[in-house]
DNA sequence: AACCTGAATGTAAACGATTCCACATGAGTC
DNA sequence: GACTCATGTGGAATCGTTTACATTCAGGTT
């Protein structure tokens, strides 16, 4: 591997001349420029980007830390970030914290310890505590998809309450009185918001909440199966099932699908994320739409901004959920 | 952020006994162990891992490019490659080549440059000789989905002309007759491969494969919907539709169902990739199944081995397809 | 002719770690 | 008491860059 002394000796020249025309700085003279690229090219020469970060203190690495690359969800938040970083000519560094504490904080380690100045953290798992550590460590670290009031500045966050309450005011709306909620079982804030989103819009309303109603499945296909076909075996007079995720709904019509249940002619379901499932399954499912890639995009750029010490005033931090309107869901008769 | 020196004060020691015991070295003693972790914490230490890298040549960095990360089929890449990275203490750097030649070109350049040792390329851009270049810089550089001859043992590559042509033997083993194939539009060997596979099938069971049953489209749901729509309007007699991918075969019939032509029942489809989707759509896809997970595990572990320069003997380099039964396809009348 | 200016270049000191080598220490052996 | 020997330690070189500072030299002013 040739270095830049090789390049400075096969140019005839020393090496800051040979750093000047790499960095093509203006103070590189036009006869050195040609004999310095002349000799990088015979010497096929590549400068070493680790030393290069270690006296100049800049990586221009992006590190991303997200639940697990092969979720499309978390895809998506990587290619949004990928993009911004392409623009800023900076590349990524990817974490997998696979909803596990130890492994998100090796992670966050090591993307501090391999010096990226931007970060763009997604952690479940970790203590609000823990993060607001992080970031005195790290001033460019940003939080996706939570929500520290000490550090609110850094936080892009999403609205799972409102997301949840207007899948069920939809439901309402369309004449459903009895309607089940599946959550995720996995203990973590997104979940208790969603619940209570559900919870609140069927308060609102006057209409039943029993326990009953709400159950909790691992947020898989196989999971909403499971817990549909629990929910069924209750006996209820539901017409209607709001989940968790496109995931969960997936498998809840699955089971449908066993029991010769029709959707949404006998039973209607609202999912939540818009991912890209929700497109796929049978029917269309009507669901809740979470900009994801726009949040991702904000927190890389805030992220970016924050590493550079600009002063940031506080943003558009809290994102809102949407509906998306697909097949998943009929009219019920009003009794 | 402190340094090593700045431990090594806060401790009493040299620099050189703080990193033996940062680096766990045999050497290190019982009493300075004590004072130089008592100083890392005190100070909240962390290794400069460019400093590090630089002088001990080795960055424990796993680089992996692939056509785009929100692609759940990458997205299998990179968590398997992950995987094995976390069991070998190594973190994954990644890359986006969005199938464009100089993303391409500027992504392995930039992996090699921060030293990454291990390299898991998928490359569908670059041409053969570039690639073998690239291979002479990066000892542990390995290919996957591609075979180039000339450094066949580090390639691990598919089977894309027999897994196309078991897709089309089993439409003819349940009766079909007329069978239409949907390719991608790109340019790439896969394409070439798949239709080479589907059609030699139909030349060895001495069927029709007229120009018009097969066509090409953008491999989305969208191109896959087009497709099907053109593939109808031309009013041919066929009964079975095969495509590039599973991507593809949704649109298929997402096209199928508005023109109210029920699967299998009226026409039988088969996918390609065994992706997520195949699971998710109405009906289950009937699909080949590509073993990508295994692909990309064997594809890290060679690439391991090839970096710290172990011989290695040509391994099963080439993986075979399977057929995976759902219910996108019924038997046909024989006529 | 002496002087100043500015551009192009080179010298050398960082950056933060690892590691070879030499040295100090104390225990064990004869 | 002189010797080996193992063990732990520190000094210093090194990795491949960037960059502040010093130097050189050409050309233009006076």
């Amino acid at each position: 591997m040739a270095t830049i002394k090789d390049v400075a000796r096969e140019a005839g020249v020393s090496i800051a001349t040979v750093s000047r025309v790499v960095n093509k700085s203006p103070k590189a003279g036009k006869a050195s420029i040609q004999s310095v690229q002349a000799a990088m090219k015979k010497l096929s020469y590549r400068p070493n980007a680790n030393a290069r970060a270690l006296v100049s203190k800049n990586t221009n690495t992006i590190g991303v830390l997200v639940g697990d690359v092969s979720d499309p969800f978390f895809g998506s938040i990587i290619k949004a970030v990928d993009q911004v970083a392409r623009e800023n000519n900076k590349h990524l560094l990817i974490g997998n914290g696979y909803h596990d504490a130890n492994a998100e904080r090796d992670a966050i380690e090591l993307l501090i310890n391999s010096g990226s100045e931007s970060l763009v953290i997604h952690s479940k798992a970790l203590s609000d505590q823990e993060l607001i550590n992080f970031t005195k460590e790290a001033p460019g670290l940003v939080l996706i998809n939570r929500y520290i009031p000490e550090i609110a500045e850094r936080c892009i966050a999403f609205d799972n309450f409102k997301g949840a309450y207007m899948a069920t005011e939809f439901l309402i709306n369309n004449g459903h009185k009895h309607i089940a909620y599946i959550n995720s079982n996995h203990k973590i804030d997104d979940a208790e918001q969603r619940k209570a989103g559900y919870l609140s819009a069927l308060q609102d309303y006057n209409l039943p909440s029993p326990d009953s109603y709400t159950l909790e499945a691992e947020p898989s296909d196989e999971g909403g199966k499971q817990a549909m076909i629990a929910l069924l075996s209750k006996n209820n007079p539901i017409t209607a099932v709001q989940t968790y995720n496109d995931i969960i709904a997936a498998g809840v019509l699955a089971a449908l699908e066993e029991h010769n249940i029709a959707v949404p002619a006998k039973m209607s379901l609202v999912g939540f994320d818009n991912g890209l499932i929700s497109r796929y399954v049978h029917p269309k499912l009507t669901t809740i739409n979470y900009p994801i890639e726009i949040m991702a995009k904000q927190a890389i750029l805030l992220s970016i901004k924050l590493a550079k010490k600009e002063v940031c005033e506080p943003e558009n931090i809290m994102f809102s959920p949407t509906l998306v309107q697909r097949l998943s869901v009929s009219k019920h008769n009003l009794d």
